[in-house]
DNA sequence: CGTATATTTGAGGAAACTCAAATACAGTGG
DNA sequence: CCACTGTATTTGAGTTTCCTCAAATATACG
């Protein structure tokens, strides 16, 4: 299934024609791309709205020394950049961690969704607006988290997202890139985060191999890390509009 | 002038209808805070959204630890929280740096500006994109910075921004925010904020006293804190719509 | 099998932190 | 106008966390 609409669904029901709009969208020009591509860099102007269907992709920015900061990563069924639609340079760049496929919706065919139904416009806005939400538990999370409690949360983090989107089975999520990513996710360096995870695995909470995150005890992580899920908004918030209409 | 028209009208023209619709906005229920109060705390379930008229807000987070994560300064002419408007739950708070004048605007009056013109939603939709991209230069500059260039960042963003509305005279803008509260959006202590302070101080980079910072040298700033406005899409960008219209 | 990439560990150093105390400043009531 | 109180800034001293550099081991891939 479309995990776009299966994504949306969590926020809000949506119409018959919404969802084959949706998949229309999904279906119309796809494109593969390998692993380490930029799929649009810094400073483009795009014309097209990807919508990742296979594959892991990251937003970040490259710094003049060398570093980088990624500020986050999209699975499938995640939109890169409904910004384009009113700012038109990228400020940012956006790179697979993995193989990829994305479809590519033009401008036009969003125009259309967005004009369709205010009910999809509201769910792509909430995309939109998570999105944010996360950033801003990114900045608390670099900010005044220790390298321990950063780490932590940032796996609780990505386990509860596929969680949510039924890619979790047996405590068992992927995680497919490497511990340098990590590093320029977390404002830490490689090392360090290597070191994390060594005490992370030794305390039993993870257990990370073969692209393969397993979190035996969500429960003791979520605490360690001080993870609190509210804001990645996955609790169909949506359904408040249903009265309503 | 209504501040927040000066804002959006940097990123489209307004219609004279618009401007009114603003303007009615911004008289709408005017309401005072004092410094270091919560004009809404984690967790509500506000029903307006708040305009800023007058004084200095932050967005931020408050940990289990006592420490806390500023993610957003707020001025004049700044909406607080357009998110209110799909997402239920607040999940961080607002508070006052200054004593505040705000706007109330009720979701009503709000629903009937994004259905009066196209223009007007993009405007405000643009509000909501623009605070995203500050989130995520401010990862950048929180994860990858050293103290000294994020001071700088920060500085030369609260100054650029001014600028752009015109707040700025002889290389002077307000800062009336406390060194700890900096410290608390720089994820840094207090005290290594103040010695940062001081080293900006006595290359002469900076003079800030009395609520009030002076940047005698703009460019060189801007250069040791690696600060690239681009983020702020302050240009003008929305005119392209202009010529669809 | 060889090469490139990723992970792991060690050792030493730098940046930023904490605690504590001194100084400056602002606002209040007498 | 001054003393008093609370807040903000400044400086010192010692510590911790995380970083860098470097090398060893493991893993993946053509």
């Amino acid at each position: 299934m479309n995990p776009l609409i299966r994504k949306l669904e969590r926020f809000t029901r949506l119409s018959d024609a919404d969802k084959r709009l949706l998949q229309q969208a999904a279906s119309a020009r796809i494109v593969n791309y390998d692993t380490h591509q930029d799929i649009i860099a810094e400073g483009e102007e795009p014309c097209d709205v990807n919508l990742i269907l296979a594959g892991w992709v990251c937003r970040y920015k490259q710094l003049a020394d060398g570093s980088r900061q990624i500020m986050s990563f999209l699975l499938p069924g995640d939109l890169c950049d409904l910004n384009i639609f009113l700012l038109s340079r990228m400020d940012h760049a956006l790179g697979t961690l993995t193989p990829v496929t994305v479809a590519k919706i033009s401008r036009d065919l969003l125009d259309r969704m967005l004009n369709a139904d205010p009910r999809l416009t509201r769910a792509l806005w909430w995309e939109v607006l998570v999105t944010a939400a996360i950033h801003r538990e990114w900045l608390v999370n670099i900010g005044r988290r220790s390298a321990l409690e950063r780490v932590a949360h940032l796996l609780c983090e990505i386990f509860v997202r596929q969680q949510a989107v039924g890619r979790v089975k047996d405590d068992r999520c992927e995680l497919p890139v490497t511990q340098a990513e990590l590093a320029d996710a977390l404002g830490l360096s490689a090392v360090h985060v290597n070191r994390t995870l060594r005490e992370l695995r030794q305390s039993g909470l993870i257990d990370w191999r073969d692209k393969s995150l397993v979190l035996p005890d969500l429960d003791a992580l979520t605490a360690l890390a001080r993870f609190d899920p509210d804001y990645l908004h996955l609790d169909h918030e949506g359904e408040r509009f249903e009265a309503g209409a």
